[in-house]
RNA sequence: CGGGGAGUAGCGCAGCCUGGUAGCGCAUCUGCUUUGGGAGCAGAGGGUCGCAGGUUCGAAUCCUGUCUCCCCGACCA
């Protein structure tokens, strides 16, 4: 993409709304504007990298064996009555009335909708296990809306449903989901620590939350540092041994930490940092099979309703978490997985002839290679271009300039760390073009 | 929802206390000079001062109401 044709509003100053990192450099980087509390508008840049980053997931999720499918934002008050949650909801649930005056919801989320569809078309354990995902925008009324798209109240999330026969069948597919997750967050770049969470009045030992350690987090998190042992390599290829080896190391939030008398971590391996919390998953059992009428026939002529099992990742929230985790004083550093281009190629004197046909080659050959590049062509200084480069974080930077084509060489600069490397033009691209 | 704060040019702000017809920086546009890490000079455009009432000869400024946004707390992907 050329820069001169884009849609890139970066800013230098800071607008005053924003208070975390993350999310002024969103709006100095020019990925999110603002439009109403809570929601907001995704620019081209900001796009892109939620687009990978829904991949990712996307990915993850079909790896688990979960069959993806898209349900409606728009949802009738009749379906959550059938639920009894209508009521129960309370206030940050976005109801509004078409114009034949029916009532209807902005879905906050889709427990009800997935049972009545699975209900309607399954009635035999033959069918057994099933799990189903989709990706859809939710609303939540938020009482008070902050830190840019982290607590959001339009946000994009990915939220998974799991039926099966028996709890057993529910604890493999709660595992199969843990897995996906911790695949999920090492793919994305980012350390998350498992936090085993209250399962309310269901019980039961089948709910954890993802964190996401960063300062800025919104809440403590106590765990045991043999956690931060664990390899990315490991967490790819993760399986049960994985999930018994992580699920056996303490991690409480602070709330429930305070809650427990004797500690089993010694003090000196006891961390305490922030999180953000990107996932949550947890197995409810019947409640909604049993409220909504969802049952399946037995091999031997019984019925039973379906244990259930949801599993959400807040996609939107992931963008902010990641910058949070990944960024220096000079802007993002998107890990190479989600980053909104591969690289950033600069072309210094687009008033030079020779500069500027030589840049232009080189584009049309990263182009060629299948290399995502965002090609600043535009006429202004260096510093200016320098600047956009590394406010928007693309992982290299390639430097097309005079001085450097006298001597036949281009500088390739490597965003996270500042290396830099003069290379001739080819061997530049086959560096790029490497995956 | 309780407590606090803010709405003035695209962004960041001053002006308000003590009413007199709106200003600064950045950004934008034009010209010239520049060009390897957010350039310099000269000029220009852009604002129903959130909205509605009220007080007054006169309101960005005082009063009332209202809307919006932000921050701190309790809840959530």
């Amino acid at each position: 993409m050329r820069l001169s044709r884009y849609f890139l509003p970066v800013t230098k100053e800071t607008p005053a709304d924003a208070q975390i990192v993350s999310h002024k450099l969103m709006l100095r980087a020019g990925l999110i504007r603002q439009t109403a509390a809570g929601i907001y508008a995704w620019l081209p840049l900001g796009f892109r990298v939620l687009k990978k980053i829904e991949q990712i997931v996307r990915e993850e999720q079909d790896k688990a064996g979960a069959v993806e499918l898209l349900m409606p934002t728009i949802q009738s008050a009749d379906l959550w009555r059938q639920s009894g949650r209508y009521d129960a909801y309370g206030p940050e649930m976005l109801r509004l009335r078409d114009r034949h005056d029916r009532e209807m919801l902005y879905g906050p989320t889709n427990e009800e909708m997935i049972t009545i569809l699975f209900r309607d078309a399954v009635k035999s354990y033959r069918d057994l296990p099933r799990t189903l995902y989709h990706i859809q925008w939710k609303f939540r009324d938020e009482v008070r809306p902050r830190f840019g798209v982290m607590r959001g109240r339009e946000f994009l999330m990915k939220d998974a449903y799991s039926f099966d026969l028996d709890e057993e069948g529910l604890r493999a597919s709660y595992e199969a989901m843990f897995v996906a997750y911790l695949r999920t967050f090492a793919r994305l770049g980012l350390q998350a620590v498992p936090v085993k969470a209250p399962t309310g009045p269901i019980g039961g030992d089948l709910s954890h939350e993802f964190h996401i350690l960063a300062e800025t987090g919104e809440s403590a998190v106590f765990y045991d540092a043999a956690l931060e042992d664990v390899s990315k390599e490991e967490l790819l290829s993760a399986d049960a041994s994985t999930i018994a080896k992580l699920t056996g190391l303490y991690a409480m939030e602070e709330e429930e930490h305070q809650k427990v008398e004797n500690c089993p971590v010694p003090a000196d391996r006891l961390r305490q940092r922030r999180g953000i919390e990107v996932g949550h998953i947890f197995a409810f059992g019947t409640k909604y099979s049993a409220s909504m009428g969802m049952s399946v026939q037995t091999a031997d002529g019984g019925t039973v309703h379906p244990q259930m099992g949801s599993y959400g990742i807040g996609v939107s929230r992931l963008m902010g978490a990641i910058i949070e985790a990944s960024h220096d004083e000079n802007g993002i550093v998107w890990p190479e997985s989600v980053a909104p281009y591969r690289v950033g190629l600069i072309n210094m004197r687009a008033d030079d002839a020779n500069c500027t046909s030589a840049a232009d080659e080189i584009y049309r050959q990263l182009q060629a290679a299948g290399v995502e590049t965002l090609y600043d062509d535009r006429d202004e200084r260096g510093g200016a271009k320098f600047a956009t480069m590394d406010v928007i974080g693309l992982p290299w930077q390639l430097i097309v300039g005079p001085k450097g084509l006298e001597k036949g060489v281009v500088e390739l600069k490597r965003r996270a760390t500042g290396e830099r490397e003069e290379l001739s033009l080819e061997s530049a691209i086959a560096r790029l073009a490497a995956a």
